[in-house]
Parts: structure tokens; C-alpha cells; sequence
DNA sequence: TTCGAAATTCAATGATCGTTGAAATAAACC
DNA sequence: GGTTTATTTCAACGATCATTGAATTTCGAA
């Protein structure tokens, strides 16, 4: 169980965070992360209509090695959530507008409502 | 003399926009551009410290192509510039923080203040 | 009409990208 | 132990990328 590699956020440099942003499905991803990190009900597996899991595991990287989003691992399942005040600190503004930005895309990939507010171990 | 092509601001994806700022080179040259363009004294030659005519010639067209610059053709020169009006009503707020961040970013490739306030036909 | 400057185009390169499907890990549960 | 579930890794593919240098286009000026 090696800990997932992160960044220090110090170390992003703007042209690799505008890199992970230049993909449809991780723009889609980024758009359900930011509508359901409160109660980080993000695992993994609930994305998987945007992509296959091989093909959402190589977008996940590389959205967490661009700095943009943190991984937590329980047992076999992973979490995601976006790195808010950490970018905010390194690139103030740039995170909230970059959202702002994909949501308005109609094209993009998106999760139905039933997996961002649906309760899975009730 | 094709009159160059500048997509409509309302067909520029957001995919597209982050693929085009995903370069040190375009970045360097957005940085510029938003230090120079109230003179709009931003000929296309300006920018031969940042890379090669023919390189620089590609970078201009990918900044254009995905609706981020503008190019106006006078005689053989052209001069560029940031399509910031536009860029603001389809995705309010991003461009400036973009810039900032950009700007931010002590790595990226710089003009010279020479090139920047200089007057060259004096 | 020839010359020179500004910029683009073209072909070629090696590198990286997104995607696929199969195989490998790794923890949870019986 | 053996099986299931969640996720990653790997090898392969065609596509696109950034870069180079040489050739070309386009216009202004002498």
C-alpha cells in the first residue's frame, strides 16, 4: 500500500495544471468533485460513467499529480476531493473561475444527479 | 493574404482554451500580451526571445485558434492581442486569473521591460 | 522590378497523449 | 484458505505535440 504521491503544491507549475485541465473527462470529473466534496461521498468507482476504471485511473493520476486533486485511500476504495485552499494559496482565484468555466460546458461529461446526492450504505 | 481565421468566441471549448495555455512559450507570450497590449505594440516579431520565427509562428497560431488572441494583418507585420471582452462574457473571470497565475510563475519565459514600454520607430 | 523584412508553411524528428483490454495488486469478507 | 471488489499497471496503438531548419509567401520600399 504505497501512499499515493502528492505534490507539494509549491511545486505545480501553472503550464502542468493547464495541461490536466485540457481533457473533457477530467473537466467532467472536476465538475462532480466540486458538487459532492462536502461530504466526500467521491470515491472512485462512482465515476465510472464517465470512462472505463483503467481509463479513469490514468485521468485520476493525472489530475493528483498536477496538484489539483488529493487522494485518500481506505481499505480498497479511494477518495477524491479537490485541493481548494491549497490553490487558492498558490493561484488564487484560478480554481473557483476554472469550474465556473467547465460547468458552463454543456458538452462535457457529466454524473447524473443519482450519484451525487444518492446515499450507497444505507 | 487570407484574412486569418479567429474562431467565434461561442464555438472556443473549454478543453480547447486549457490546451492552448498548457505551454511555457504561450504563457510566456500571455504574460507579454497582457503587459503591452494598451499600446497594442504587439508585432509578432517582438516576441524572438521567447523562440524561433517559425516556433513562435505556431504558438500564435495555437493562442488564436483557441479563441484566446487575436491577430490583425498590416501590411507584412501583425500584431497581437487578447481577446479579453469576448473571453470575459463566455467565461467570466477566467482570463485574469489565468493571467495571474501565469504571472505568478517565476520559471515561465520573459520579455524584457526593453521590449515592453521601448518606442522602436522613433 | 528587384531587394529585404515579416511571417507562414512544410517535412521530419522524437516525445507525450488518450484509449483499450488483459493482467496484476491489494484489501475485505466468507 | 479462497473469492470478490476496487483499483492500478502494463503493453500496445494511433494521434497529436513541440521543435527544427529550410523553403515559401507577402508586402513595402528603393
Amino acid at each position: 500500500m504505497k501512499p499515493v504521491f502528492h505534490p507539494d503544491i509549491e511545486d505545480v507549475a501553472p503550464a502542468d495544471v493547464f495541461a490536466a485541465l485540457a481533457d473533457p473527462i477530467r473537466l467532467g470529473i472536476l465538475i462532480a468533485l466540486a458538487e459532492v466534496s462536502e461530504v466526500d461521498k467521491a470515491r472512485c468507482s462512482h465515476f465510472t460513467a464517465l470512462a472505463s476504471p483503467s481509463l479513469l485511473s490514468y485521468h485520476f493520476a493525472k489530475l493528483r499529480e498536477a496538484g489539483i486533486t488529493r487522494m485518500r485511500v481506505e481499505g480498497t476504495s479511494r477518495y477524491l476531493s479537490i485541493r481548494r485552499d491549497e490553490l487558492n494559496q498558490r493561484f488564487p482565484g484560478l480554481i473557483a473561475s476554472v469550474i465556473e468555466t467547465a460547468r458552463r460546458d454543456p458538452n462535457l461529461p457529466r454524473l447524473g444527479p443519482e450519484w451525487l446526492s444518492g446515499s450507497d450504505e444505507a
